[in-house]
RNA sequence: GCGAGAGUGGCGGAAUGGCAGACGCACUGGGUUUAGGACCCAGCGGGAAACCGUGGGGGUUCGAAUCCCCCCUCUCGCACCA
């Protein structure tokens, strides 16, 4: 009898072997396939969460199966670890950022290593770490050069709970990425990279990214949100200023009636200077910057406007069209102005009825006749031109083609497109960032920080109360310096960079995260870049993921990097879930407690609470270290793999959780109770072996070796890989390895023993290293070579073929494998079980399909 | 509103044109045990049966959870995009 499984002991012995032998330290090396696996990197919040886990266990099997099929594989790990967590922390608990940062780094590495994951961790480093960033404002000083980086004034989102700017990628409904509070408009001056200026290959080189789901190449695109049309300019009457609009609808031009400005649009406040409507439009314009986000693009609010007092002319009709400020016209959207044409869209034709301004149908549909006093709706469908002058009767199709080639010709407009994607404002008013590495001087204006002056250090003493400017502003060692061009007195930038500029290319950096000579190391990036397979969670989609991409570009253009896109695979996890139900007498029940809506203890019927995501916003939180103590790492791990496959969302249960830590024994038992034999088993040859269920096991571990190596190499799905190991682990029990002695008895029990260990070893590290050892192996089991099935030994001898009369299910016959087609359609059609059902009937059609079944056609 | 994905036992989930419900959880019975737990074995969609069953309805096919059309529900993303 073997000694108990303790998995406490077991896990703790083999993390520190692995550490001793520097078990996951990986080089460059020619002769190798080399993998570059990458799990996104976490926030040093203060401890993992079940999110961690599951993330990082899906990483870390594709890590270890990689290793043993005999790649060369980076697994890195490191730390987000600039961000307002640490600095609202800190300024609540009177620590140091930095010092929050990285007690909670020591934290979470030593559960990360408690966890058994093959990292190599001397390639771990912090985003705020001096030699990290420093290099990251080496980067922006190269933008800078390039205009890449560039500062303006605009109206930003402004979370002023975080007392910060938010890129558009960071508002979610009108909310605030991190906080959830109210986004609003504010305009500030700041710093920005020119994403745009990567719009259309950010968008034309998704198609290559066939290795990503389908949804995020989908959410990016639309992100990115490129639409073709038309640039027309309309003269403002007694100027020779034009408003210029962006329209995909250029074939409704002559039905255009009146012109509708954004709110934001200077020239909303400019166009009603000194006129009678100055003050009314001022109040208008006011009252609507102050909305926030969520109730100005709330689907029911009232659609507003409020005349300038100015017109402006349309080009091609030379109508008199009133100039109007619109609640509904979005500033970031084309620019900002928007053509009205009131009988072909909704929204004008709501605030034409409104405010009484004309409506000009100028596109007739084939089968009715619209008629401008008694439309309910706009007409938006397709149909042919009317009131167009030399364009009626076209097809409305056709007519946004010619309509633009014509005002081409007049020098009145041209063909455009127009993207969604905005340039990405990076600023933050916040102290906890890399600092933007500029100086303005009074002579000669913004000057970038020479780059042997680098790194622009974040000073250590800051008084971190913050009055919605950056700390650094109010920190005169910081801000005051001379200008290095001229020397005199000179202020420093004291905004810091947003920390998602950090995770931009922390990936390429994993290469060589001791290069001093910088940013990165050409030749090793050369070896390992790109990333092979990515995993993270879908709430980077478009934030981080497309950061990330248009970051690779830029470094590419800069001769950095080699690769046109970071990221060749991307596989998005889904959430860890808790659904809670509670019953008024027994408390909080699992779902498996509950049946049909009652309670299986007392038959009451249950509340059933939402499914939450887990997180610690919520109560119902999982912590991984109490799942650790009670059943260890390997249990946890297994449990995250089994529940659900990896895109999915995994809900919790701790009946689920048992059931995991009980394999596990029951694999433990398996071996120890069998030590001795299983040592005592020696090489056999396998040829005319016919003990029925000698052969049975061996097939059945063949077969397992297939689906399993199938099922981590293809479709990531562990869950299927786990329960095809445990239905060998049942057949080994069933397996009666004691009946003789036959060398080829004990033989086939240790092949199949010997399997189910390398098969779970890159999930269940501990036990299975713990007793590959206790097989008598060396070495690791992490580098054993991965089992290789032998297809002729998977092949079963005789198969069972199912016979259906009219897609009915019949009858099953045995056949021999290699039995020819005709003696199988023989024997069906002859088998007893189905006289009954083709007797005194014609026999139409036999369909044969190979393995499977006989499918019989009768009438 | 637009786009994407999903809907299968009491529960998590298998099966992607070929035996629906693998594997696990829960449950039931048996064995073992002084007893309980643990463990081992067996059963476990509905129905007495014929049969009926993969959100609902239609279709293609010898055969549909799987493919096509319509509808319903849920989740996610975008959303006054001119």
């Amino acid at each position: 009898m073997g000694k108990t499984y303790n998995p406490h002991e077991i896990e703790t012995t083999w993390q520190s072997y692995w550490e001793e032998h520097k078990t996951f330290k990986v080089a460059e090396d020619s002769n190798k396939e080399k993998f570059y696996l990458l799990e996104m990197f976490p926030y040093p919040s203060g401890r993992i969460h079940m999110g961690h886990v599951r993330n990082y266990t899906i990483g870390d099997v594709v890590a270890r199966y990689k290793t043993m099929k005999g790649c060369n594989v980076l697994h890195p790990m490191g730390w987000d670890a600039f961000g307002m967590p640490a600095e609202n922390a800190a300024i609540e608990s009177k620590t140091h950022p930095a010092q929050w940062t990285y007690s909670n780094i020591d934290m979470m590495k030593q559960q990360l290593k408690r966890m058994g994951f093959s990292y190599d961790w001397d390639r771990e480093f912090a985003t705020c770490d001096v030699q990290y960033y420093k290099w990251e404002q080496w980067l922006f000083l190269q933008m800078y050069e390039r205009g890449l980086a560039f500062r303006k004034k605009s109206y930003v989102n402004w979370c002023d709970s975080c007392r910060t700017v938010l890129a558009n990628e960071q508002v979610e409904g009108g909310l605030c990425w991190r906080c959830k509070a109210e986004v609003s408009q504010k305009e500030l001056q700041q710093w920005c990279f020119r994403i745009t200026q990567y719009a259309d290959e950010l968008l034309k080189s998704l198609d290559t990214l066939s290795g990503w789901p389908e949804r995020v190449v989908t959410m990016q695109r639309n992100w990115i949100g490129k639409s073709y049309g038309t640039e027309i300019a309309f003269t403002i009457e007694h100027t020779d200023e034009p408003i210029t609009v962006f329209t995909t609808r250029p074939d409704t031009l002559y039905g255009a009636t009146f012109m509708s400005l954004a709110p934001e649009n200077p020239l909303a406040l400019k166009l009603s200077e000194g006129t009678e409507q100055a003050a009314a439009v001022r109040a208008f314009v006011e009252k609507v910057l102050k909305q926030d986000k969520t109730v100005r693009c709330s689907d029911d609010l009232e659609k507003e406007g409020i005349f300038t007092g100015a017109y402006c002319i349309n080009p091609v009709t030379g109508y008199r069209m009133p100039i109007y400020v619109a609640n509904f016209v979005l500033m970031e959207y084309g620019t900002g102005a928007v053509m009205a044409v009131p009988a072909h869209d909704q929204r004008d034709f709501e605030f034409a009825q409104k405010y009484g301004l004309e409506i000009k149908v100028v596109i007739q549909p084939e089968d009715s006749d619209l008629n401008p006093a008694t439309m309910t709706a706009a007409f938006e469908d397709e149909g042919r031109l009317v009131h167009s002058d030399q364009f009626n009767g076209q097809k409305n199709t056709d007519a946004m083609q010619a309509i633009t080639a014509f005002l081409a010709e007049q020098g009145l407009g041209r063909k455009a497109v127009n993207f969604r994607l905005k340039d990405w404002g990076i600023s933050r008013q916040r102290y906890w960032g890399a600092p933007i590495p500029i100086i303005y001087c009074e002579d000669c204006g913004t000057v970038p920080v020479p780059a042997e002056q680098l790194p622009v250090v974040l000073p250590e003493k800051i008084s971190l109360e913050v009055l919605g400017r950056s700390p650094l502003a109010d920190c005169a060692e910081f801000v005051n310096t001379t200008c290095p061009t001229c020397g005199k007195p000179a202020q420093r930038e004291t905004d810091t960079m947003d920390t998602f500029v950090e995770s931009s290319w922390y990936f390429a950096r994993y290469a060589c995260p001791d290069y001093d000579k910088g940013l990165l190391d050409g030749k090793r990036v050369r070896y390992w870049m790109p990333v092979d397979q990515y995993i993270g969670g879908i709430e980077h989609a478009v934030m981080h993921l497309l950061y990330a991409r248009f970051f690779t570009k830029v470094l590419r253009d800069l001769g950095l990097v080699h690769v046109d896109e970071p990221f060749t695979n991307l596989l998005t996890q889904g959430m860890v879930c808790m659904e809670t139900y509670q019953c008024e007498n027994c408390g909080w029940l699992y779902p498996e407690e509950i049946n049909q809506g009652n309670c299986t203890r007392c038959e009451r019927p249950v509340q059933i609470g939402r499914t939450e995501k887990m997180s610690k916003s919520t109560k119902n939180v999982v912590d991984p270290e109490k799942l650790i103590a009670t059943y260890g790492a390997d249990t946890a791990r297994l449990f995250c793999l089994f529940a659900a496959p990896p895109e999915r969302d995994l809900e919790w249960s701790d009946k689920g959780v048992e059931g995991s830590y009980r394999f596990l024994q029951r694999v433990w038992r398996l071996v120890t109770e069998h030590t001795a034999l299983l040592n005592d088993a020696a090489a056999v040859d396998w040829h005319g072996v016919d003990e029925a269920d000698v052969k049975a096991l061996r097939r059945k571990t063949h077969q397992t070796i297939q689906k399993v190596t199938d099922d981590i190499e293809t479709r990531f799905h562990f869950n299927t890989a786990i329960s095809a190991v445990m239905e060998l682990v049942n057949q080994l029990y069933q397996f009666d390895v004691d009946k003789d002695t036959s060398p080829v008895r004990t033989a086939a029990f240790r092949e199949a023993v010997q399997a189910v260990l390398l098969l779970l070893s890159p999930m269940v590290p501990h036990i299975c290293e713990e007793l590959w050892h206790q097989l008598g192996n060396t070495g690791t089991v992490f580098t054993a070579a991965w089992p290789v099935w032998e297809s002729a030994t998977a092949r079963a001898d005789e198969i069972e073929i199912v016979i259906q009369v009219n897609g009915k299910l019949r009858g099953k016959i045995m056949v021999a494998a290699d039995a020819p087609e005709a003696l199988i359609k023989e024997q069906a059609l002859t088998c007893d079980s189905i006289q009954q059902w083709i007797a005194a009937k014609e026999i139409i059609k036999v369909i044969l399909v190979p393995g499977k079944l006989v499918s019989i056609v009768v009438k």
